[in-house]
DNA sequence: TTCATACTTGCAAATCTTTGCAAGTATAAT
DNA sequence: ATTATACTTGCAAAGATTTGCAAGTATGAA
């Protein structure tokens, strides 16, 4: 049983799909390591409680995070880290790219 | 001059989103680390021509892929390969849990 | 049982993405 | 100058994503 490499590119673009809002990398920055309520990511984030509600089903349906009830409270976290850190390389990758630029900014306005 | 958070994460969104389409990866996974021209990457991946130069119109507008012209022909290469090592590293991530999931099944199927 | 808290879901409007097609530009050869 | 090759671009239709809002479910407390 082969595995189809174009059935891979779906699957593939569709987790970075998952990925690539800035609504669900903040989301994914805030939680870190740590484990997190729906209401405790909505405040930290600033995002409305069933909009964060709402990323966070995507991302639940990607592997990207899982979730367990306690009580009342549903807590989330990090599921594959992996993704998560492709998103910390992609995010230093550009820091840098703004560095130099405003680097070079900085240069031509003291000449 | 602080870098306002919130606009690194739609940099971050934004060029996920520019490498999470099927085409794209495709054509990045072509690529690999030589240099194609548009022709040769549509004939490779079986993509119309006019939509692999659209695709990467928008890799090359992210700094995913340069281009330099030799005569009448364009070619294309990876720009900043941590973006094609990212997809990389997502792709492998799938493949591992498609194996995972397929070990399983045969197990079930060998009781 | 009734109410409060914590979260999820369905829906529809607005917005963005993707594609194919037709027409365009850039370079080279005759 | 004309024609051919290689690639790019504008446009519009079809499809996917995102959001807010209203209504829903799950658990716990009175």
């Amino acid at each position: 049983m082969e595995i189809n490499p174009n059935y891979i590119f779906e699957l593939q673009a569709e987790m970075l799909s998952a990925l690539s809002n800035p609504k669900r990398l903040m989301i994914l920055k805030v939680l870190g390591k740590v484990e997190k309520t729906v209401g405790e990511i909505s405040v930290q984030t600033g995002i409305e409680l069933q909009n964060v509600s709402q990323h966070l089903r995507i991302m639940k349906a990607h592997g990207i995070v899982v979730s367990r009830r306690e009580g009342q409270a549903v807590y989330y976290k990090v599921g594959t880290p992996i993704f998560a850190e492709c998103c910390e390389l992609v995010r230093q990758a550009i820091v840098e790219e703004l560095d130099k630029k405003r680097a070079l900014i900085n240069d031509s306005n003291q000449n």
